[in-house]
DNA sequence: TAGGTTTCTTGAACCGGTTTAAGCCAACGG
DNA sequence: CCGTTGGCTTAAACCGGTTCAAGAAACCTA
C-alpha cells in the first residue's frame, strides 16, 4: 500500500519545484504553458489530490461553512425547510469541493457557544443564518468574532452581510385573493413567532392584503409549533364569528389545524379551508391535501451558499432575490358552504 | 486587535519549549508537576486555543465525523428520526471538540463520490451509516478505502465496523398484542423498502408474532415513502377481507394511510385502527393521534457517535444494545367496530 | 551584441502544531 | 567518588501546502 502522494512527489515527476507547482494548482498566472502541462500530467498520473489540512493551515481557512441550527427537542422534527435546504446547500457546495458543518442545539446558550467554538477553533469560514428573528443578535455575535454570514432574509438593524430574500407578499396577495374569490369574508391567520423575521413580514403582509380585499381578519399567535397551532385553531372554531377560511404561517400548524377540525367533525374543506405555507411535500398527503405557499428550501439552499462563497472568497457578495413565491392550490380549499 | 495566541506565545510566556507545550496539553507524561502548572496558567491567560488545523496537518486527523445521507428528493422532508438524531450526534461531538459534516445527496452515484471524497480529502474521520440496507455496498466501500464507520443496525455479511441496534421485536410484539388484544385479527402490514435492514426485520418480526398470536396478515411492500403509503392502504381497504388495523413500518406512511381513510369516509378510528413505528411527535397533532414505536433517534445519535469516536481514538468499539422500543400508544388504535 | 525588460522558476520561510533523539541534571548505588 | 539510572526538557525535523524575494532565462530594442 502506497502512501498518498503530496505535492513534492509531483514537484519531482514533473521535474519543477514544489511552489510552481502550488502555483499551477492555483491557476495563478506566471507559470508557463508548458511547465502547466507537465504538471498536471504528474498530478493526473500520480492521483494527487492536495492535502486539505496543509491547505488549511496555510491559508487559515477550513474549506467548510457552518449551519447551526437551534431547535427545542419538540419541533425538532417538524420543520419540511431543512432537509431539501440543506441539500441545495450541498450540491453548490460539493462542486467547491467544501463541506457541510451542521450543529443541531437546543437552546440559545449553547448556540451562542456553538458560534463562539467554530469560529476560534477556525472550523468555518462562514454561516448561514436560518431561522432570522426579527432582530438577530447573532449578526452582532459573528461580526464581533471576526466571522462571516450569509442571512436568509433581511434582518431589521444594519447588518454588514449579504442576505437572500424572497417576495412573499405576491404569494400572500394570491392566496388570500384565490380565498376571497372563492367567497370567503372572514379569513384568520395563525401567525407564527413574532421574533421571528418571517412570521412577521408574513403577518403584515396578510393584514395589508385582507384589508385591500375587504376581508375580516382574526389573527391568533404561535410559536410556530403544531401544537400551539392546535391550540389556536380550537380558539378560532369557538368564536361565535367563526372563520370560514383559516391561513396558517407555515405547514405543520395547518397539519395540526387539519386534525382538530377532524377532530370536531368538521366536513373539510366544505365547512373550512385551511391552507398553509412553505409548500412541504407532506401537504400531498394529508386530507384535503394542503393548498400553500411554495417555498422552495432548495433554492434558497443554492443561493445561500453562493453568496456566502462569494463573500469569504472574494470578501464580497451583494444580497440575492429569489423569484416570488408561488400559490400551490390543492384540495384544502374550497368555497364555503352555505351554513356560516 | 490582537492576533490568536500560538504555541509559541504560550511557550515563552511560560518559560518552556514549545514541544513540552505540546506534551502537556495532551495530557502525556513526563512533563513535571510545575511545569504543567506554569503552562496552564500561562495558556489560560492568554487565553489560547490549539489550532484544529495544525493539529489536523500533523495528526492526519479531521477532527470530525461524516452523516451521508441520501434522499430522494421527493422523500427528504418526511424524516422524523434526522433532526433529532443529529442532536444527539451533536451533543457527543461537542463535548469532544469535534464537529459533524453533513452531507445530503440524491442518488447512489453522487453517495459514492461524496464517500470518496471526504476521505481522499481526509475531511472526516469516521462516518454514520443511518439508513443501512440488508447488504450495504458502503461497507465494502468505506473499508476499502481505509475508511472507519459504524453502522445504525447489524448488516447482513461481515462488516468490521461496530454496530448499534435496538430490539425492535419485543416491540411490535407489544404493539400486536396490544391490537389482539382490543379483538383485532386481520392486521396488516405496510413493510419498507425490503432493500433495507429495519424494514426487513420489521416485517420478520411482524409475521413471526403474528403468526403466534393468531393473527391474519396481509403484507404490502413500499419504499417508506408517504406516496406509496397512500396506495398501499388504497389496495388494502379495497380488499373484500379489508383488514381492521394496519401497522406501517413508519410514521409518515401512517400520516398518509390516515389521510386515505378520510378520503374514504371511513371512521377512525372504529372502522380502521392505525400504528406506525419510529414514535415521531407529529403523531400527536394528527387525528386520531397515532399510536406507534418509540424510537429515541437521540439515543442512537449519541450511541453511534460514541462508539465512532472510540472506534477512531483507541482504534475499537464495541456493538452497542440500546433499550428495546417502547409501546406509545395513542387514539388510533381501538376496538374494531362489529360491522366489518 | 550589450543592456534592459519581461516572463518563469526556484528556494527558503512560514502556517502551528506533534514527535523524538539527545542532553541535562539530580539521585542513587557500589 | 564516579558511573548509572531515570525524570524533565529541549531542539530540530516533520506534516503538506502557500508565498514571495531573488535569480535565471527568454525576449526586445537600439
Amino acid at each position: 500500500m502506497m502512501r498518498k502522494p503530496t505535492i513534492d512527489d509531483v514537484a519531482r515527476e514533473a521535474g519543477v519545484s514544489k511552489g510552481l507547482v502550488s502555483l499551477a494548482l492555483n491557476g495563478r498566472p506566471g507559470v508557463s504553458a508548458a511547465a502547466r502541462e507537465r504538471i498536471d500530467a504528474a498530478a493526473a498520473e500520480l492521483g494527487w489530490r492536495p492535502s486539505t489540512n496543509a491547505r488549511s493551515l496555510a491559508m487559515k481557512r477550513a474549506y467548510s461553512l457552518g449551519l447551526v441550527v437551534r431547535r427545542d427537542p419538540s419541533t425538532f422534527e417538524a420543520d419540511p425547510f431543512f432537509a431539501a435546504y440543506v441539500a441545495g446547500v450541498e450540491s453548490v457546495l460539493a462542486a467547491h469541493g467544501q463541506v457541510l458543518v451542521l450543529s443541531v442545539v437546543p437552546d440559545h446558550e449553547t448556540e451562542t457557544q456553538t458560534y463562539r467554538r467554530l469560529i476560534a477553533d477556525q472550523r468555518v469560514d462562514g454561516f448561514l443564518l436560518t431561522d432570522l428573528l426579527e432582530s438577530d443578535p447573532r449578526i452582532e455575535l459573528i461580526a464581533g468574532l471576526g466571522g462571516r454570514a450569509v442571512t436568509l432574509g433581511r434582518p431589521q438593524g444594519e447588518s454588514p452581510f449579504p442576505a437572500v430574500t424572497r417576495d412573499y407578499a405576491s404569494g400572500i396577495e394570491s392566496l388570500l385573493t384565490h380565498l376571497a374569490e372563492l367567497g370567503h369574508r372572514r379569513v384568520a391567520h395563525v401567525a407564527g413567532d413574532e421574533n421571528m423575521q418571517h412570521a412577521r413580514t408574513r403577518l403584515e403582509r396578510h393584514r395589508e392584503v385582507a384589508d385591500r380585499l375587504g376581508l375580516e381578519t382574526v389573527v391568533e399567535h404561535t410559536d410556530f409549533s403544531p401544537e400551539q397551532g392546535m391550540d389556536a385553531t380550537r380558539r378560532l372554531l369557538a368564536r361565535p364569528d367563526r372563520p370560514t377560511a383559516i391561513v396558517y404561517a407555515n405547514d405543520p400548524m395547518a397539519f395540526a389545524g387539519i386534525a382538530v377540525a377532524h377532530e370536531l367533525g368538521l366536513d373539510l374543506p366544505g365547512e373550512l379551508s385551511i391552507a398553509g405555507m412553505d409548500g412541504s411535500d407532506m401537504g400531498r398527503f394529508v386530507y384535503p391535501t394542503l393548498t400553500t405557499l411554495d417555498n422552495d428550501p432548495a433554492g434558497w439552499g443554492r443561493a445561500s451558499t453562493q453568496a456566502l462563497l462569494d463573500l469569504v472568497e472574494r470578501g464580497q457578495a451583494a444580497d440575492v432575490p429569489l423569484p416570488p413565491a408561488a400559490l400551490i392550490v390543492r384540495a384544502s380549499t374550497t368555497a364555503p358552504t352555505a351554513t356560516a
